[in-house]
DNA sequence: CAGAAAAGTTGACACTGTTAAGTTAACGGT
DNA sequence: ACCGTTAACTTAACAGTGTCAACTTTTCTG
């Protein structure tokens, strides 16, 4: 009585078609808004509503692009240091790649830290989440094995460690993405400079004063 | 003849008004496609293409915000540390209240970087480029201060100094408010870690051999 | 080949940004 | 006091958008 779908990956095959169909358009135009699922339909010979038989909606959509972008980001990280043999080393190039892959599509960067509803933030897609973990747990797993061969230092854990990297790279891109080093400063230089204070800095162990430091500033401001 | 404006700062009141109003409601709805020049001028008790007497389109009202968001986290940061005597002191108490301010409102701090159009990073208002200034110009100024009393290390320049602590804050904040760290992670602490890594960091001298790792892993892979 | 269900289409609704034309209100000169 | 000029504001309209409900067409299964 009842029939299967089509064929349960003719249906995939045409959901990722369409995806590779919205990424490209949203990497042409540039900006969420400029994709439109109008636009989008019309560019694959639908109409216009089509896409609604395999995204609920617009952010279901969005969704499924930030996390194919973070599965990008993540092969381009594994890609190009996999044959690193030394953990301090494969940890600047994973730095690197992540910098220079995001400031090469900025498009496809911005899709993972920007434009979040704050709905979205509260659940991602799974599929988003899972990218995401994997895309860290490289770099976590880069530091914990440094580590043990002795290349880095141990009083860190690895987790707090590679958020760090993450933060500084991320603030990185994130920045230049928004023009704010304009001015003549060049990436290149600021990046061996973050890297290197980071690793650096990573060797030093936090003492008492540091976190003393940090109490003393806790009250700021609440003029709105 | 010809008569002057109804009163030229009578003109800019009811500007900073609309401003004021806008702000409101973009921080309440979240979000720059919640906030309408409709919404905004039933608002105001106006008719919906009232406000395009100030703005000429939504993007010069959504930049006259963001310059007002900048001006904002400035007088945030000036505010909370104005009184500390320690150059070091006053740097870390910059960071925080940047990271504080940021978390506290998050809309506000979007505005700052995300949500940008190519086009608009290309040539923002010049009352925006000035603000920004200004912000960075503190730590700038904070840090060629430390350098003289020789609380903070001379082998950096200050700016690429201030640029640093602005990428760890940035990214330390942007990441949150995406939403990045969920997992039982404290951002308190990550935060006293993020600043004293950076303040150990700096203050190591960059060698031959960091130069040359980041000449290492310049060639990335280059597949779409 | 029938019938069921999926895929795709069309029409409609409530929004949006933006422009153009028309209306009201405030001022300067006479 | 009045008139013209001009700013401020309103209204109508256009081209888009996301989204849903009602259709039609296609494709597979019994």
């Amino acid at each position: 009585m009842a029939r299967k779908p089509y064929s349960e990956d003719a249906r995939t095959r045409r959901r990722e078609a369409i995806l590779d169909s919205a990424m490209a358009v949203f990497e042409r135009e540039g900006g969420l808004e400029a994709l439109s699922f109008r636009k989008l339909a019309s560019e694959m010979g639908l109409s216009y509503s089509a896409p609604y038989r395999y995204f609920r909606n617009k952010d279901e959509l969005v969704n499924a692009l930030r996390a194919r972008a973070y599965r990008w980001i993540e092969a381009e990280m594994h890609e190009a240091t996999k044959d690193i043999a030394s953990p301090a080393e494969r940890l600047i190039g994973l730095a690197r790649t992540y910098i220079k892959s995001g400031l090469q599509r900025p498009q496809r960067y911005a899709l993972l830290f920007f434009n979040l509803d704050d709905t979205d933030v509260a659940r991602h897609s799974i599929e988003f989440r899972r990218a995401k973990h994997d895309a860290l747990d490289i770099c976590t797993r880069v530091i914990a094995q440094g580590q043990k061969t002795g290349e880095l230092p141990a009083h860190i854990d690895p987790l707090t460690a590679s958020h760090m990297f993450w933060i500084g790279a991320h603030g990185l891109v994130s920045l230049e993405l928004a023009g704010q080093f304009a001015m003549g400063r060049d990436v290149e230089t600021l990046t061996t400079v973050v890297i290197h204070t980071l690793r650096a800095g990573m060797q030093q162990k936090m003492d008492r004063s540091d976190s003393d430091l940090s109490a003393t500033f806790v009250e700021t401001t609440q003029h709105a």
